[in-house]
DNA sequence: AACCAAATGCAAACAATTCTCATTACGATT
DNA sequence: AATCGTAATGAGAATTGTTTGCATTTGGTT
């Protein structure tokens, strides 16, 4: 049960928090839009709303339970924090997302933040390509 | 006159079009938004409608005159294509942007491409940071 | 079991962007 | 320079993704 992770991140263990903590642990996706864990709640014959959805993504984003990141094409796409940070490489053919980790990318990035002055909080890199199986067909 | 590199991009060379080109290429601002830009476009008594705003800033970016870029917090970004590619750090105060190229990070980014197999087509990195001056007030 | 604050569901509100379609303006052709 | 077909435009309605207001429900504490 999600119930223990809920309560640890200061929150109080409800019915559809602990749901939507049970989807994006399933690690069917990992990449999940909003609409993606309504439907899959809806599908599960949960009678949530939209905007408990919305409200308890950003609370658990807030908590440090998942994170947001914004694909290219707009909307945001959440994922359970789990192991190491990374990045992504996503297939702008087939939608396919794979991740990565660069130690030498991460540690130029925060010299890089440091030559200009800055106190580097957060960064985002995202490789757009196409993935080896749509390479192939045509 | 934009004019003649709208032809070179195969668009017709239309009003709005021309209109557009100059604002983004007044190099005031740099990064405008849809909505700055057709502010931008009423300030100066153009009666140019969002819609054709829209259209052309997405023609644009197809015709390579322009990019598009997914700054934290959702909305397109829109900036010349003039001078080198390169990759942008921001300060997560007041909104500054800085750009930065460094060849370690672009090359690291091929090479992961290739070894997962991807056909990299493009890619984009932010750094997010408190800059210089926002670390100083208070 | 009873209570209160916090959380939820619903529907309405929003913001950014796209679409529809009747009107207009390029620019090619005469 | 006048004509004409097509592509582009403007206005507003329609979508999409997300947020808010508020009456109702629920979790957790007593």
């Amino acid at each position: 049960m999600g119930s223990r992770e809920l309560k640890k991140a200061g929150l109080k263990a409800t019915l559809p928090r602990i749901k939507i903590l049970e989807i994006l642990g399933s690690n069917d996706v990992r990449h999940m839009s909003a609409e993606d864990v309504y439907k899959a709640l809806l599908e599960s014959g949960d009678d949530v709303g939209v905007a408990t959805v919305y409200r308890v993504l950003t609370q658990f984003e807030a908590a440090g339970l998942i994170s947001r990141h914004h694909f290219e094409g707009g909307h945001s796409v959440f994922e359970m924090n789990e192991g190491e940070h990374h990045d992504h490489i996503l297939c702008v053919k087939c939608g396919r997302v794979d991740e990565f980790l660069d130690e030498t990318i991460e540690k130029r990035q925060h010299a890089l933040a440091k030559e200009r002055g800055y106190a580097m909080t957060d960064h985002s890199l995202y490789i757009y390509g196409v993935c080896a199986a749509c390479q192939k067909e045509q």
